[in-house]
DNA sequence: GGTTGACCGAAAGTGCGATTCTGGTCAACA
DNA sequence: TGTTGACCAGAATCGCACTTTCGGTCAACC
């Protein structure tokens, strides 16, 4: 039984990583992380059961960063947590993380068949908390119609919009966060001020659920598979 | 010299659309085409100098057609040029049109390279002058930072949502139209009731704009080359 | 017991000649 | 004069043998 090193852990992860954005998950190979972190190919393998596995430890390890990140803005401003905050916000960290872009553009040879079944899954169940939250403390409107496809609709443009065309790749990036910011103020907050009283609790209901998500991601990062079942 | 038919143009085109959504372009040979009209592959040549040129001419067609029918809604009521009234109406309008939707999302095995270049150019002046006759008579609020990609971005979600994810196909059209109308009017437009005088100035100025595109199209659809110079 | 890299088989890639397809032409025809 | 479809050349596709790559294993080593 092995219990391989953690921080060993995380350089494959590092190198994994780097050559994924150079290289594409096809053209990497197992022996090129292994090479680039000085170790044996065989090593990679008492980590993680196959080469997928490897690829969605780094993109679950990435997911918890972001979100860790994002966690710690709301701690230092809870007042964040109000929808054209949140989701600018987001979208100025997330922009920052080339992997993660890479991931949600769906590029098909930079990621194999990079399945985020159950984390889709989790991440949709917060959305829904998180949007029932708002609604219910009045700091969403209430005639939004189709609130959910509308939020996504909205915001999907601003993911992809430089991917398609770029007769915008002029604007910068914070231009268009704080664009995006009034677009989900206008549209979709009640005008005046949000009540602090409930911007509060939605934060703290909102962290802990952020929380819980990242350690989520974090157990499946570094979980070694126990050998099989003898056959 | 040659003046062929034009109603023989439009059945060639007819079935080069209907043969295009089903085969892509390039499963699409000029003699299906043909055969598909009842007509010698030649006389094909006769409407157009190549095969491009025919679907070239098959999207212009389709272009000029859906204009046209924007530009009737809003000769039937001026009020439609209102942002949140044009831009959802636009959007439904578009996609009745399978062609046309093919066309923006850019399926590239639907289109070998069909490149749109001068014309992309022309619906670019145009959407520029439509939001400066917005913006000077009140129509659009003044307060919407980078406006140009404001209205891009916060309307391309709508286009491409359900191309890359399947979670909103349940969602009918029209409650997304709705959708894009509300997200449009709440952060695009001033508060209260449009100036009826700005909305009939501002149609008046879009309808003959429009006209004009519409003619463009029609021009370049059924334009035979004069054969070449003797070489 | 942790680590390694030679080794294996499957799968992907490559080279190349044979074959089919198809855009475009044009002599013949109506 | 308008129309056609047989014809041609170049491109794409196919078939196939040969080579290379690479994920994953495991006996040997430290």
């Amino acid at each position: 039984m092995s219990h391989p090193n953690r921080e060993r852990a995380d350089r494959i992860l590092d190198a994994a990583g780097e050559l994924l954005l150079r290289m594409g998950y096809r053209k990497v190979a197992v022996d090129d992380i292994a090479r680039a972190v000085g170790i044996g190919k065989g090593t990679v393998y008492l980590h993680w059961r196959n080469k997928e596995l490897v690829f969605q430890a780094l993109m679950m390890r990435e997911s918890a960063d972001l979100t860790d990140e994002i966690l710690g803005r709301i701690k230092a401003d809870p007042a964040m947590i109000v929808p054209h905050r949140m989701i600018s916000s987001s979208f100025l960290v997330t922009h920052r993380r080339p992997l993660v872009m890479a991931m949600l553009r769906g590029n098909a040879d930079m990621f194999g068949s990079l399945g985020d079944l159950a984390l889709r899954k989790q991440q949709d169940e917060l959305r829904t908390q998180f949007e029932e939250a708002m609604l219910r403390r009045g700091l969403i409107r209430s005639d939004v119609p189709n609130l959910t496809y509308a939020l996504n609709a909205a915001t999907l443009g601003f993911y992809l919009g430089d991917t398609l065309s770029d007769e915008f790749e002029g604007v910068p990036l914070e231009e268009k966060a704080a664009v995006l910011a009034h677009l989900i103020r206008t549209a979709f907050e009640p005008a005046g001020e949000p009540d602090p009283e409930a911007v509060a609790d939605v934060a703290a209901e909102l962290s802990s659920a952020l929380e819980e998500l990242v350690s989520g991601y974090r157990q499946g990062i570094y979980a070694h598979d126990p050998t099989r079942a003898p056959g």
